[in-house]
DNA sequence: AGATTGAACGCTTTGTTGATTATTCAGAAT
DNA sequence: ATTCTGAATAATCAACAAAGCGTTCAATCT
């Protein structure tokens, strides 16, 4: 039992290296099963492919990034909008980076993303509830106003569709991504509308 | 002078034929020069290459689509949020239904955009140009409240990126994406802060 | 002289073949 | 019985040849 978790580690963590040195599509299963000690079918006990091995890789790297997300949006002494902000610019800064820094990621994407739709699906999902959380606190705040905070969320992040995968829909630099992220951002919070409290604090 | 023009409008129209029943990469320029009952050479005399025909249908397409928006963004007796509402409903159902119809349309929506992507560019500007004569008026008479109209049109734009090319991005169904660009819209105009007037007219 | 042609050029696409690779499974090993 | 192997299989990929096409331009026609 804990035999076979530490075989499916150590499956991992060798096709994790070479995905990173080789790329997904020019490494095989028989050099993941050779740097294993064990022979190519026997990986096939531990996955039910090779997609789902980058699938795995994947899954652990995101959940971490998760973890760092969920606390941004809890961060105390931090008002609604800020934590959105900082929320919605992490998740921009992530991808962007990973993507601008190697090729390689940027291939898993394409292939998981492809191959595999419903995995983007749960992580719009993840996100998704880590947002509800945000604005449900801070209506109870007083800060924003929400009827139907699943539905907002999903606006949101309707809303924000670009900056999710920025790469792949636009050739904007950082800086020219974060600048409309703001704005979006803005117009999401404050809305076209005339507003009760035109400025809270100005300085 | 007249002449050279109406051998122009020839060729368009015979190329639109056959793109339309064909497509665009299994027309040759041969075939359309056969149909004007000319060499093909004698196409670049009026036409720099293929790409350029078929820029310059989608141009004539696109600007009879332009000027029905401009028409839906000056209608008299609507406010300004039923007349955003009708501009982005109008901007997703004629996208959709174009390339739902024929995958044609498809095809030299996608060439054109990866080949000349100006293009894009271009129509992203016409459109801008609408919103924000919508934006001012709309703040002349008090309904909206915005600063800057160039910027704030550009942020509406970046935050309806999703549903300018529906299929493109997703595999939602027309229903699905008007009931996202619904709740969006809706979240642009109010904002998620409190507002002056909660409710004007509630039924 | 200006307009038009159509063969020639080089690039891209297509079709084909041979090799690689993911996956399976009958059997060997433990 | 369970775990593992590695040759067999079927699908995919890479390399190359051939064909087709967009584009050009020297020659022809008006």
């Amino acid at each position: 039992m804990a035999e076979k978790n530490s075989v499916r580690d150590q499956i991992i963590e060798a096709a994790k290296k070479r995905f990173s040195h080789f790329g997904y599509a020019k490494t095989t299963m028989a050099e993941v099963a050779a740097d294993c000690a064990m022979s190519p079918g026997n990986l096939y006990r531990f996955f039910p492919g090779k997609l789902d091995i980058a699938e795995a890789i994947a899954t652990e790297d995101y959940s971490r990034h998760l973890d760092h997300l969920r606390k941004l949006a809890v961060t105390p002494g931090k008002d609604a909008r800020t934590r959105l902000h900082d929320l919605l610019f992490e998740e921009l800064r992530r991808t962007y980076h990973k993507l601008e820094r190697d090729p390689r990621a940027y291939e898993m994407a394409r292939v998981i993303a492809t191959e595999r739709p419903k995995f983007a699906n749960w992580m719009l999902e993840n996100e998704r509830k880590i947002l509800i959380e945000l604005l449900d606190e801070a209506e109870r705040r007083g800060e924003f106003t929400v009827s139907d905070k699943a539905y907002t969320a999903e606006m949101v992040q309707s809303a924000t569709m670009k900056f999710r995968y920025p790469q792949l829909w636009s050739k904007l630099t950082l800086p020219k991504l974060e600048r409309e992220l703001e704005g979006v951002m803005n117009l999401l919070i404050d809305g076209l509308c005339p507003h009760k409290a035109s400025q809270e604090a100005a300085a």
